[in-house]
This record gives structure tokens, C-alpha cells and sequence, in this order.
DNA sequence: TGATGTAATGTAACGTTATAACGTGTCAAT
DNA sequence: ATTGACACGTTATAACGTTACATTACATCA
């Protein structure tokens, strides 16, 4: 167990995920409600983009009510707008913002093989992107930068 | 006419967007059959973002016969195999890529007023990227760029 | 305390985007 | 003339997302 390269301990990675959302909802005032902890917690639960509709049935099966999509969607849209998760636009699905509170403009790695995503940060893309733009008079707002690929763990074990 | 900033003569570049596809599926011994040209050309008519559903309705009232969504996310698929147009992601829509032929990491700059798109290609973004990635162990195969914001006609439309 | 205002959630219907599965036509090469 | 590959047609359905309006929860302050 010691050799593993990742021992990830999962349940104190979303309970941390979690403190951290219930830390920056009471800085800001901002209500977290039991819907939103649901959604939070099923978005961290595999550490994998999750599709909206896959929540929803996911809320649905844990207490036999059914969920309707615009639930989901507003909770998403509060998640997002307090920076708790991540939409990724290339898949439509949703992830958890390991960096919930710092202010970013992220850069998603995308594994083709396994689905899993990295978030990294490295302000010089977003520089350039801003430097290129101004060359062109655009002035930026948001950004969104998705990169498919393959993960280091999918090269391994394609042999690659 | 002559101290207006952008003249653009849309029939030539649209013709010249059509000669460029021809030309690159004549070279790749790709078919560009007929319902690809009008896919194509509805894309290049306006110069936006046009969704697949837009496309739809505008071959169906061509001609009479209304047309079918997989017909068009077909033509689609082709169009984009080829680097004849792109897919913007964070809209869900197809614009015309004006350098077809040329590989390229493309980054689109995206108006939120207007809703037009230049498209630019500065190679150091997909570099800086590829390190970063690298960093990690991931392996690239493709990206996607997309940067919203304000384009200079609509700030100074906007007299910001 | 109970009237009031606002934010959150519920409910139903609908709109938009995309694909699956399978059949038919077209055309070139053998 | 047959075969095989590719394009396109047809039907159905999956997947994703929003609008509009009703109801409930909760804070606040007269």
C-alpha cells in the first residue's frame, strides 16, 4: 500500500471539498442548503465530470422522489457561481473545483480514456490569451480552455 | 464607401471559403457533395455562430423537403474532419474556418454582444499548454480555446 | 406575533441539441 | 453484373436545458 503511487484517500478529499463549500458559503452569506450539499457531494463522489441528469437520478433513487432537471440546474448555477464546481462545456458535464475560492481561470485536462480531469493553473495562458486579444482590440471576460488527451495512469496501462 | 473600416466583401469571401473547401477535398479525394456545399454555405453566409437546427430549417425551406437533424450533424462531421469548419463548444455551434488546410490549434475569441468570432492562432498558447500538460504526464491530442468577451466594434458601439 | 418580503424549491410543460438503428440509393472497381 | 464503400433518407429516441408559475422556508421588523 505504501508503493501505490496515489493512495487518494477519497472520503477526507470530499469531506475536506465539503468544508471548504460550507466555509465559503458562511463567508459570503450565502445558503447552503441541503439540495446544494446533495449536489455538491454527488458531483465530488467520483471525482469524474457528472452529466446534470445523472445527479438527478442520483437525487431521485436516494429518496424515492423524483427530481426535476431545473432543480438540478439551479443548483449547479449556485455552485458555479460561488466557484464550487466547474462546467466542462466540451462534455456538458460538471466537476468539483479543487481550488473552490481562489479566483481562477483554470485549465482542464481531460482523459479520453478514463474521463478523469485535472485542473491546472498556470497564469501564463491566460496572459497570452489576454495579451492576443487586446492585439485584436477584444477585451476578455471569461475564458474556457479544455485540453483532450490522456492521463498519465491511461498511458501506463495502454503500455504506451 | 472607401473610409468605411470594414468594406468586407462577403460574396468574395464566401466564394473564396468555397473554392479553399473545394480545393482541399479535391486534394484529399473527399467528396463534397451537394448537401456538404450547402451545409458549408448556410455556415458561411452570416459570418456567426449558426447552430446545427439553424442549418435545418434553413435547407428545409430551400427546398420544400424538410431535412432530418442527423443530415445535418453528418455534414457537420465531415466538414469538421476536414477542418472546414469548427465546433464552439461553449455555444453549441458551427462557424467556418477561415485558414482550412492549415493544421491549427485554433482560439476563438467569441463576442457576447454580437456574437461574432475571430478566430486566432498564436502558437506560444498551445505551447505554453502542451508544457504544462506535460508537467503532469498527460499527453495532448487536442484543445479546445474559447475566450469570451467584447469585440472592439461592440465597446465602442457600447461608447465604453 | 403575525404581516411582509425575499430566497429557495416544487411542478409541469416545453424547447433545444444530438445520436441510434436501420434502410435505400449511387457510383466506381473488379 | 456484382460487390463494396460511402452518402443520404427515415424514424425514433436520447440527452441536455429552460420557461412559467405555484409553493414553501426563513428572516425581519412593525
Amino acid at each position: 500500500m505504501a508503493s501505490r503511487p496515489k493512495p487518494h484517500d477519497h472520503a477526507a478529499c470530499v469531506s475536506d471539498a465539503m468544508a471548504r463549500a460550507e466555509h465559503i458559503c458562511a463567508e459570503t452569506g450565502a445558503r447552503f442548503t441541503p439540495l446544494r450539499r446533495r449536489v455538491l457531494e454527488r458531483i465530488w463522489a467520483g471525482h469524474k465530470p457528472t452529466g446534470a441528469y445523472e445527479i438527478l437520478e442520483d437525487l431521485g433513487r436516494d429518496d424515492g422522489k423524483p427530481v426535476a432537471p431545473v432543480t438540478v440546474y439551479r443548483a449547479l448555477d449556485f455552485l458555479m457561481a460561488h466557484g464550487l464546481v466547474h462546467r466542462l462545456n466540451s462534455l456538458n458535464a460538471f466537476i468539483g473545483c479543487p481550488r473552490a475560492g481562489a479566483g481562477h481561470e483554470a485549465v482542464f485536462l481531460i482523459c479520453e480514456d478514463c474521463k478523469r480531469v485535472a485542473e491546472i493553473d498556470d497564469p501564463a495562458v491566460g496572459e497570452t490569451l489576454a495579451r492576443d486579444a487586446a492585439d485584436q482590440g477584444f477585451s476578455v471576460s471569461t475564458q474556457m480552455i479544455e485540453v483532450m488527451g490522456r492521463c498519465p495512469d491511461c498511458q501506463a496501462a495502454a503500455h504506451g
